[in-house]
DNA sequence: TCTGGGGTCCTGTTGCGA
DNA sequence: TCTGTCGCAACAGGACCC
């Protein structure tokens, strides 16, 4: 069997750890409620006035203004993730971490309950973290399922009640199925994870057209066959953004910003021991358009000055296209190879 | 009350060489 | 030599995830 684990309110839990004193309050890790910060995760007591993730701060704010707004500090989850999950490796014999609280794991032999539990009571003894698990014959009804009873629930759904169990839960609640998606079906009518199991060929192409339908019809029915890997992945992409407190049109602040960036990125290459081909960079407008230039070069580049100077001219490029202020600039490589830099690129690789 | 940051994957279009 | 077309890589955008 299955397991997915996910821990509750995690940034927010090790927050509470670090600062017992806001124990029994409402505490959102988030960004600034004076500027345009977000709320990454809100406590359970923060839940109560109604404060969700991804709900702007400022919002949170007038739902509770007392709530007590806690900087995000990524690098501490981190590492209290690491241990957390060097914990369940002892304790089952695959485990697939993907996100920073959140993984899937194959349970030992034995009855399945049980084996959840001795996994949840060990998070809770070792490092004083609450989890919910769901537990199933396939990742996609296990995932689901460990949302069904949070904070500090284990669900398991028997073999062969796969499609029972997620036929009457909305069709936002299954993983794959956003926001755009679950307007679509629910204006034709098709509200529940069951109703979406049973179109047919035909609607279901009208409504989720491309293999994306196909795929989440069958997890809809209980169906997915994708197994859980140990294997840890390597990393595609990296990337670095900045959203302004107020928009920007200054050219040279902007590259400023890229190049502060592009020396991140460079030192994230260095520490990995990699380098690029493709250099993206990203503009956010203030209409929250996005638009998105990139350039791949023959040969894998990993220097601060290198990106920088590729990242700012894609920038000219897309403000040439789209001139005026933007909220946000990014910039991000991939096409990522083990290799180092051999070689500067030649200057007729740089865009125009 | 305006909407973060870091990712992955999919899709349609375009340009190019065989 | 001209044209078509096939396949591929690059590019841009969009949906989704935590």
């Amino acid at each position: 069997m299955i397991a997915h684990l996910d821990l509750d309110a995690f940034f927010a839990a090790v927050e509470l750890h670090r600062n017992p004193g806001l124990r029994g309050k409402p505490v959102v890790v988030g960004g600034n409620p004076d500027g345009r910060g977000v709320v990454a995760t809100a406590s359970y007591e923060a839940r109560r006035y109604g404060i969700r993730s991804a709900m702007s701060s400022a919002e949170a704010r007038r739902r509770c203004p007392s709530v007590i707004f806690v900087r995000p500090d990524h690098r501490t989850y981190r590492e209290w993730s690491a241990r957390m999950w060097a914990l369940v490796r002892e304790m089952a014999p695959v485990v697939e971490q993907v996100g920073i609280d959140e993984g899937y794991l194959v349970l030992p032999d034995g009855d399945p309950h049980e084996q959840a539990e001795l996994i949840q009571l060990a998070v809770r003894e070792r490092m004083r973290l609450s989890c919910s698990l769901g537990v199933a014959t396939c990742k996609v009804v296990a995932k689901v399922a460990s949302d069904a009873r949070k904070p500090g629930g284990i669900t398991v759904v028997p073999p062969g009640g796969e499609a029972a169990f997620l036929a009457r839960l909305p069709v936002r609640t299954l993983p794959g199925v956003g926001p755009k998606a679950e307007v679509r079906l629910v204006a034709a009518g098709v509200a529940t994870i069951g109703a979406l199991a049973e179109l047919d060929d035909a609607r279901l192409t009208e409504l989720l057209p491309g293999r994306v339908g196909v795929e989440l019809r069958l997890r809809a029915q209980g169906v997915d066959p994708r197994p859980v890997s140990g294997e840890p992945a390597e990393a595609i992409s990296i990337s670095n953004e900045e959203t302004f407190d107020v928009d920007v049109r200054d050219r040279d602040e902007l590259h400023g910003h890229l190049r502060r960036m592009s020396e991140g990125l460079a030192a994230s290459l260095d520490r990995r021991g990699m380098s690029a081909r493709t250099v993206t960079t990203k503009v956010r407008y203030p209409d929250f358009s996005i638009a998105t230039r990139s350039h791949s070069l023959g040969v894998g580049i990993d220097d601060a000055a290198a990106i920088g100077d590729l990242a700012c001219s894609l920038l000219d490029r897309a403000l040439r296209q789209r001139p005026g202020p933007v909220r946000l600039v990014g910039v991000g490589v991939s096409g990522l190879d083990r290799h180092r830099q051999l070689a500067l690129p030649m200057e007729d690789e740089l865009p125009p």
